[in-house]
DNA sequence: ACCGGGATGTTCT
DNA sequence: GAACATCCCGGTG
């Protein structure tokens, strides 16, 4: 079993079109609150119109620019907060969008962050504002350390990513919309939509 | 089941 | 002023 800081080296100098199937059947977890990610997209600097990167840094998304293995949370919609983690090299603003996890532990921390689910279980990380939601992920944490104890994590428990991952288009852009970088665990029912 | 629209505010043109 | 890496609710079939 790869041990946490074996993850650490996966994440850097390495494109999020890379990493993005890797990380499926990782685990997120913050505090006792645990997903296995099933579901992510990539966004790659420079070339992704798709990317909040493509035309340069800004404030918002300075992060995205940082070192790897680090967490880029950013606001949408006016109410809704996403995850991703930083891949690649300093200054290249690559990362892997988490979009959707399977609840494992902390389900009662879950449910009551999570009022909108109403109590069904699938819905809980289904979509990558409700991971977010479910597992206690705001803009306080932007930046954080995804491989250091006590914040945010992703953790690798042994269980392999998919030999064959299901592909598809990215889900809610306008630009960028044709590029395939969206990557699902198949025939998994906590993958959204 | 599917579809349409409203919420809500930050970011960038 | 428009767009936005979304979600939720209420309508209809």
């Amino acid at each position: 079993m790869a041990r946490p800081r074996d993850l650490a080296r996966s994440f850097y100098k390495r494109d999020s079109r890379v990493v993005g199937p890797e990380l499926l059947n990782k685990v997120l977890v913050h505090g006792r609150r645990r997903a296995r990610l099933v579901e992510v997209e990539a966004y790659v600097g420079g070339i992704d119109p798709g990317s909040h990167a493509y035309r340069g840094q800004t404030p918002r998304n300075a992060v995205m620019f940082g070192p790897a293995g680090h967490l880029y949370v950013y606001f949408t919609y006016g109410m809704h907060w996403c995850a991703n983690a930083v891949c690649g090299e300093l200054g290249e603003g690559t990362a892997v969008l988490l979009r959707a996890g399977e609840p494992l532990a902390g389900l009662d921390e879950m449910h009551a962050a999570r009022p909108g689910a109403k109590g069904i279980e699938r819905d809980l990380c289904r979509g990558p504002a409700r991971l977010c939601q479910a597992l206690g992920i705001d803009g306080t944490l932007n930046g954080v350390d995804l491989v250091a104890p006590g914040g945010v994590r992703i953790v690798d428990d042994g269980v392999p990513p998919p030999v064959g991952p299901g592909a598809s288009v990215r889900i809610g852009l306008s630009a960028g919309a044709d590029l395939p970088w969206r990557w699902y665990v198949p025939d998994n029912r906590y993958v959204s939509r």
